[in-house]
RNA sequence: GGCCCCGUCGUCUAGUCAGGCUCAGGACUCCGGACUUUCGCUCCGGCAACAGGGGUUCGAAUCCCCUCGGGGUCACCA
């Protein structure tokens, strides 16, 4: 059996696809699951941009994601070049190969002819196979146009009299009338190949054995099966995946309509936490990440062992029950014969969830340097190498435990950052708590405890609290919930205790002072922020 | 419109190829309850699906036919 070998080839777009990146992944499990090679070959042929900087993200999303390519951009390879706009002269060879042998032909009519030809077509309700007009040309005629320099494109000549059929690694046997299919342009008239074309020879020549695409390029397979065939090429196995749809729907993911998205029911956490987080960390602008792209994803903070988890069950499953899986589990039991035939919309709801779990299995130190990175970008620390800042933030790690979902939840916390004159206090909660009658009497008799307590930890204050309500003759959540709104501003957040010892005692007396105002102002009051 | 693909709980899916083990299993979401100072976590419990219709068969989510629905694609884009 010849060598397992894959590939995947973006288009350098600036972005990855979070569906792409749903199909490569699955090509890199596949050929890792054989011992295969998986190659990236990068489809640059019409692109005028910088395609060293559009590739950039690409590249970026796969290092994150930790899926390595064999043969590709920066590793090289022995069947490269791997951008195509540098294997000009492989197309060129094999279209005028392809023209010795009869099998394509040039055309010389003009988009506008071809145009007509189509709207006609249309018009009589049969379908469009092109005119094939050049092919009664004389070959002196036809000499005699190229020698003049009328422009003209190559196409293929479909052998009509045949069917075409693919026996399709997902979804079975595949079949096509060959007597429908126009002749595909091969070649445009300054040289350059089209895709179809393009894709077949570099296939060939990179010996890729198993074609694993979306299904989007099903319609595209008969085409290229017959170019295949054409240039006696072997036939590599398809295996046509479904695309990965917008949540909930069976629409095909599209960056085109996010708008959309923002109203899907699944889609509208990650947007409204994008809202949150984003413009704090200064990506708030024009380079603002989107659910569709990786990048979302990481900058966002989630783990790459959960969006590679979620995204290798978008689609394929291991078995009836099994959700959560390490990179390694699923390579060793990644097949085709698993991956569903549907399209599979991508489920936010349970990437957050698998993200809950990968991120409990994550070291503390790791959640530390993290966060630290989303404090200090948000202007809520200002060196993250002081010791003193470092310990501040691993005790509130330690605090807020399993509430940490991804990394920028640390935002959130920001009332254990901001100066006590600028802590913000949520107006229902003072509402609820603060504004009642007895909590400001309460209130600064606590503070008075507070004020002459010995030690300042969590167990001796809770100690302290518990004993004073005692002698107060009052039930702990009559004082705890004020307290917490006090010091917080929130009326939900880490254990109290743990909140009170991590401010420390001068600030805790200095917000409670604050609360005591509050409590007294009127209902309508502007006193007290959102 | 032509061609092609798909159609199991709200969502992701198991089961469909080799019909009975399934009045359909798991997970996520949601809703209850327990625990907790709040939130979260955890633990219990609950709601919830074979698109429809005909066949074949002792028996069909599973096989056949039709209908309906959804989607993809129809370029000198990739």
């Amino acid at each position: 059996m010849t060598s397992i070998r894959t590939r995947f080839a973006p288009s350098p777009t600036g972005y990855m696809h979070i569906g792409g990146m749903r199909t490569a992944l699955f090509n890199w499990l596949f050929a890792r699951h054989h011992g295969g090679t998986f190659v990236l070959r990068i489809d640059d042929t019409d692109r005028q941009r910088n395609v060293e900087e559009a590739l950039a993200p690409i590249l970026d999303a796969f290092r994150w994601l930790e899926l390595d390519w064999d043969e590709g951009p920066e590793v090289g390879g022995d069947l490269g070049p791997y951008f195509q706009s540098q294997r000009d002269d492989l197309y060129r060879v094999a279209a005028e190969r392809l023209l010795s042998e009869g099998r394509v032909y040039r055309c010389f009519d003009t988009p506008e002819e071809v145009q007509s030809a189509r709207a006609e077509a249309e018009a009589r309700q049969v379908p469009f196979l092109g005119t094939r007009r050049s092919l009664e040309l004389d070959p002196e005629t036809v000499e005699a146009y190229v020698a003049e320099g009328r422009p003209f494109v190559v196409r293929f000549q479909v052998p009509r009299d045949q069917s075409v059929v693919i026996e399709d690694a997902v979804r079975g046997r595949v079949e096509w009338d060959a007597g429908l299919i126009p002749d595909p342009v091969i070649q445009r008239g300054d040289g350059s190949p089209l895709y179809n074309f393009a894709t077949v020879v570099d296939d060939a020549a990179m010996r890729i054995s198993h074609v694993i695409r979306a299904e989007e390029h099903l319609s595209n397979t008969p085409v290229q099966v017959l170019l295949h065939q054409a240039l006696g090429h072997e036939l590599p196995i398809f295996a046509h995946v479904p695309y990965v749809a917008a949540p909930g729907t069976q629409e095909k993911l599209s960056k085109r309509k996010l708008d959309k998205y923002r109203n899907n029911p699944q889609f509208r956490r990650l947007f409204e936490a994008a809202d949150r987080v984003l413009p704090r960390i200064g990506r708030g602008g024009e380079d603002r990440p989107d659910p569709v792209m990786v990048e979302y994803y990481q900058v966002m903070g989630y783990r790459p062992e959960a969006v590679f988890n979620a995204l290798s069950r978008l689609g394929w499953s291991l078995d009836d029950k099994t959700e959560v899986m390490s990179r390694e589990t699923i390579v060793g039991a990644f097949t085709l014969d698993r991956v569903v035939k549907s399209p599979a919309g991508l489920d936010p709801d349970k990437l957050v969830s698998l993200q809950g779990h990968w991120m409990n299995e994550s070291c503390p130190d790791e959640r530390l340097e993290r966060c630290l990175d989303y404090l200090s970008r948000a202007g809520l620390i200002e060196d993250v190498a002081e010791a003193e800042t470092r310990g501040f933030v691993a005790a509130l790690l330690e605090a807020m435990g399993e509430r940490l979902k991804v990394y920028s939840d640390v935002l959130d916390y920001d009332e254990f950052f901001v100066d006590d004159a600028e802590l913000v206090y949520d107006t229902k909660a003072v509402k609820k708590r603060l504004r009642k009658d007895g909590v400001a009497g309460w209130l600064a008799a606590f503070r008075d405890e507070l004020a002459s307590v010995e030690s300042f930890d969590a167990t001796g204050l809770e100690e302290l609290m518990k004993s004073w309500v005692e002698r107060q003759e009052l039930k702990l959540g009559q004082i705890i919930h004020p307290v917490r709104v006090a010091v917080t501003g929130k009326s939900a957040g880490i254990g109290m205790f743990e909140g009170l010892e991590l401010l420390g005692r001068e600030r805790v007396l200095r917000r409670i002072e604050r609360a005591l105002k509050l409590c007294e102002t009127p209902e309508d009051d502007q006193g007290a922020g959102q």
